[in-house]
RNA sequence: GGGUGCGUAGCUCAGUUGGUUCAGAGCAUCUGGUUUACACCCAGAAGGUCAGGGGUUCGAAUCCCUUCGCACCCA
């Protein structure tokens, strides 16, 4: 075997040994099952840190389920990303010298899908070399055949519900993809602007009113002017109309107290078309909307001159236009709030247009109290549960229809001049609901299917059910046996747009929940504490990642620091000692490995011993993993087996048992260290599970029955506490040994000698222990102190190393002083708390004993001390 | 502006019901060590006003109030 692991050979023979076995393929049978559905990433993605820790907790999820002995079936998958894909296609017609409009919605679409056959879903290859062990066969996509109709029949269903409506209402428009955006889907970013000061005439009178504004631009779409009531500086003004600058249209002065008197001139002007706050004061006072924009933001014929052009050329236009009139009064520098579009950074327009919308109230119910009442669902870290709430307790409907192409188009049919619609799965369904609610003769001409398609959330959050085709058929076996799924792994920066909605569905569809723990990641950060991203390029490239530390390494590294819901600055130093874990793992074998096997020789005793006392620390450790496992927390169980092999296994137990150079080893020592080494590896597989297969084949040739992935998880052994509390005193005396050594400059080849005051009555099975690690020649036991000796203790326990050459007595007096010192400081401490009446009262009876337990203690250990000082 | 969360060692973070082992882990640092499985190593050490202030309690990193700083979500 070679010095060090190498993971990359590995890494390639173990996956395709995988997948050629058919480990990670599930069918259902008589196991229970224990099934995640992958958050899908979007189809044009590329894998960042974000998926490569999601992912990685997923697997560690799913493998230690394998282990122990479920039916674990993951299954993988992508969204067809509505925005994001379509602006990739319109991207490359546009290279091409195309635009979107120059081909029919069919070419479009054949273009898309080229698209995303070439390029898409390369991030689930990508999964592979992490190790994922998704069932590859089960892979989806939001647009497969199956899953496309799963979205229409609840688009249909929940239209027939009454719960789909159409409504005129504003919305997020970018003018740039020239479509409608959820307002999760824009990013509002602070600007330096300018708030502009314009005076408006009164009609009739000989005055000015002056209102401020950000837009100018948006002045050809005034409808009105707004006053507070209460603002006695305008109260003149009732009843009167105000004349737009530059248009001359007569607009009315309204009053509503929704203005503020303090801010600007406490005057507004209403511009219903173009401002959310706006549309709602238009509506209360029935006001006339006036649309100033094409699609694509520029100005249409009402814009008059300025027709055609761009907003903000006419912002910088317009106001020179005013300013030459003599309307504006001034220009004040402005920092506001101004939202950009996630996908193509253009400043979005509010803009009032037909959406559909589903209702929100009565779906979030349930989902509401799912989580928070009954608790049938659990959020892992609890945290989150205050914003689950918040959220769900003022949800608002949600925008479902997008101006786009690429997706699930809308299932509505229009005739009758658009005025009046039927939705259907097909144009022939839809033809003869016309017909019946109409009662015209029409054909399948009169009939127009709505352009839109649904937002890609609206495909997701069937997901957990659609993927196992449980809304086509919802009494099908294998949704039965899958479905609802055990856990799902995702960002809290998506707990309301999809799990929230996932789980309305749930109930909304199959009275179930779709999952029964949401385990929330962290945001993976950059080392100054930014959010990784491919703007900001500050994510490392995950492949290479891999490439340079593997792919078990990179696992550890990621998982190392991310408690959950906890947001993990990432330090490639962290996959660096994921790859050293990797190493040490593999060199602890090679030391197995190398040693010569004699059954004529006897166990040593101190090798059954440590056996013994490793079988008790790896049976308690395996129980806190199991404990941490349970709650989540999968970084604080990769840490207690980091321990547990790293410390336990090879600092203390292989050189425990280590033969001397170039001997031989008993058979009974060896055979038992194997049987350790296999739980190792399998408490280990779930975190790393190339370099543990690997050694798992390394150890003996197995069959296809026997691979690592596919055995069964250790189970608990019983834990002997006695065993563990000796061996941790005699490692405690160890540690005073080699702490003596170091001060002395004695090197560990040669051996000393120690005497024991065992005034603790320690069990001396363990001398054989201490003798090994300290390179004992001589452990004697006395019962007085020992001349030219150096001393230590533990507990009332005294130890005495002689020393060749003069002892230093006022060091040695030196340091019993200090401990005589903090001893009796501490003891000062627990007497007066137990001489405390409130204490000794109030306090449970469990805590005043171990206070006095303390002071027995201490007092014990005070008078060896202090007889120790006596004799020098 | 409204909401939520956070602040513990140089760094990243645990600390579960207020009570033992409560002030911890890993990394980094420092000291010593290599013909020996691993320098991707071994052994050891140092490092803290638990953000500041106040309160409740026999007892507070933990509960409450407040100030400061940071992050996220919503408008």
């Amino acid at each position: 075997m070679s010095t060090a692991y190498n993971p990359k050979e590995a890494e390639k023979k173990w996956y395709n040994y995988w997948l050629e076995n058919g480990y990670f393929k599930s069918v259902p049978d008589e196991r229970e099952a224990y099934t995640i559905v992958i958050p899908p990433p979007n189809v044009t993605g590329i894998l960042h840190m974000g998926h490569m820790l999601n992912n990685t907790i997923q697997d560690v999820l799913i493998r230690k389920a394998r282990l122990n002995g479920y039916n674990a079936c993951w299954v993988p998958g992508t969204d067809h990303a509505s925005i994001a894909t379509e602006a990739k296609v319109v991207a490359k017609l546009k290279a091409e010298g195309k635009s979107k409009y120059d081909l029919s919605r069919e070419e479009f679409l054949d273009k898309a899908w080229e698209w995303t056959h070439e390029y898409g879903g390369k991030i689930l290859t990508q999964l592979q070399s992490l190790g994922a062990s998704c069932d590859w066969d089960r892979t989806k996509f939001t647009l497969d055949e199956d899953m496309y109709e799963s979205v229409i029949k609840t688009f249909i269903d929940l239209h027939n519900k009454g719960l789909i409506y159409r409504g005129y209402r504003m919305v997020n428009w970018d003018p740039e993809a020239k479509t409608t955006l959820s307002d999760e889907e824009v990013i509002y970013q602070e600007k330096q602007a300018k708030l502009y000061y314009i005076n408006y005439k009164i009609e009739g009178l000989d005055e000015q009113i002056c209102i401020a504004t950000t837009r100018p631009e948006t002045i050809f779409g005034d409808t009105a002017i707004c006053i507070n009531p209460n603002d006695e500086r305008f109260t003149h003004l009732k009843g009167k109309k105000a004349i737009v600058p530059i248009i001359g249209r007569s607009i009315p002065v309204i009053e509503d107290d929704y203005v503020d008197i303090e801010f600007g001139t406490g005057c507004l002007k209403i511009t219903p078309a173009h401002d959310e706050n706006d549309k709602m004061i238009g509506d209360k006072h029935h006001l006339e909307v006036i649309d100033i924009f094409n699609d694509d933001a520029t100005l249409n014929k009402h814009g008059l001159h300025y027709e055609g052009q761009d907003r903000f050329k006419v912002r910088t236009a317009f106001t020179n236009e005013l300013k030459e009139a003599g309307h504006l009064q001034k220009v004040e520098a402005y920092t506001n709030k101004v939202g950009l579009s996630e996908r193509t950074k253009a400043v979005i327009e509010p803009k009032l247009s037909d959406q559909w919308f589903l209702k929100m109230k009565d779906l979030a119910k349930p989902a509401l109290d799912a989580v928070l009442k009954s608790r049938d669902i659990k959020l892992f870290p609890s945290k989150f549960e205050n914003t689950y709430k918040h959220w769900l307790e003022n949800v608002r409907d949600w925008n479902i229809s997008r101006q786009l192409w690429w997706g699930h188009q809308i299932p509505a049919f229009y005739y009758n001049d658009k005025k009046d619609y039927v939705v259907a799965k097909t144009k022939a369904e839809a033809l003869k609901l016309a017909k019946q609610k109409s009662g015209l003769d029409l054909t399948e001409k009169d009939l127009v299917q709505d352009e839109d398609v649904l937002d890609t959330w609206f495909s997701s959050w069937l997901w957990p059910i659609s993927v196992f085709n449980g809304i086509n058929e919802p009494n099908n076996k294998e949704f039965n046996y899958y479905y609802p799924t055990k856990d799902l792994v995702t960002g809290p920066d998506i707990l309301f747009f999809w799990v929230a909605r996932m789980i309305m569905a749930g109930y909304e569809y199959t009275d179930k929940k779709p999952f029964e723990n949401i385990y929330l990641t962290g945001l993976v950060r950059d080392k100054k504490g930014q959010k990784m991203s491919k703007s900001l390029g500050n994510s490392p490239d995950a492949l290479k990642l891999i490439d340079q530390y593997s792919a078990d390494g990179v696992r550890v590294g990621l998982l190392l620091s991310s408690a959950a819901g906890n947001d993990l600055l990432f330090d490639e130093a962290l996959c660096q000692q994921g790859k050293g874990f990797g190493n040490k793992i593999y060199n602890a074998f090679k030391l197995i490995n190398s040693w010569e096997i004699n059954s004529d020789i006897q166990q040593p005793e101190h090798s059954k011993l440590a056996l013994n006392w490793y079988t008790s620390k790896f049976a308690e450790s395996l129980q806190l993993i199991e404990d941490h496992f349970s709650k989540y927390r999968i970084s604080d169980a990769l840490m207690a087996s980091y321990k547990l092999v790293w410390d336990d296994f090879c600092s203390w137990l292989l050189e425990i048992i280590k033969p001397a150079y170039q001997q031989p080893i008993d058979a009974k020592t060896y055979h038992r260290i194997i049987e350790l080494f296999e739980n190792n590896l399998k408490i280990l597989h779930p975190f790393m599970p190339f370099i543990t297969e690997e050694l798992w084949h390394q150890i003996k040739k197995r069959n296809k029955n026997e691979a690592l992935i596919v055995s069964d998880w250790p189970s608990a052994e019983t834990i002997d506490q006695d065993l563990l509390k000796g061996f941790s005193f005699s490692s405690e005396v160890i540690s005073n040994i080699r702490n003596i050594r170091k001060q002395k400059n004695i090197a560990f080849k040669n051996p000393i000698n120690l005497s024991v005051i065992n005034s603790e009555q320690t069990d001396q099975r363990f001398d054989s222990i201490i003798s090994k690690m300290g390179n004992i020649e001589q452990l004697t036991y006395v019962d007085s102190k020992i001349e030219n000796t150096i001393s230590f203790r533990v507990k009332t326990n005294e130890y005495f190393i002689p020393i060749q050459g003069a002892i230093d007595v006022e060091a040695e007096r030196k340091k019993l002083s200090e401990e005589l010192n903090y001893l009796e400081g501490f003891l000062k401490s627990v007497d007066k708390k137990l001489s405390n009446k409130r204490f000794v009262d109030n306090a449970p009876e469990k805590v005043v004993a171990i206070e006095q337990q303390k002071k027995a203690d201490a007092e014990a250990k005070i008078e060896t001390v202090k007889k120790s000082l006596e004799s020098l």
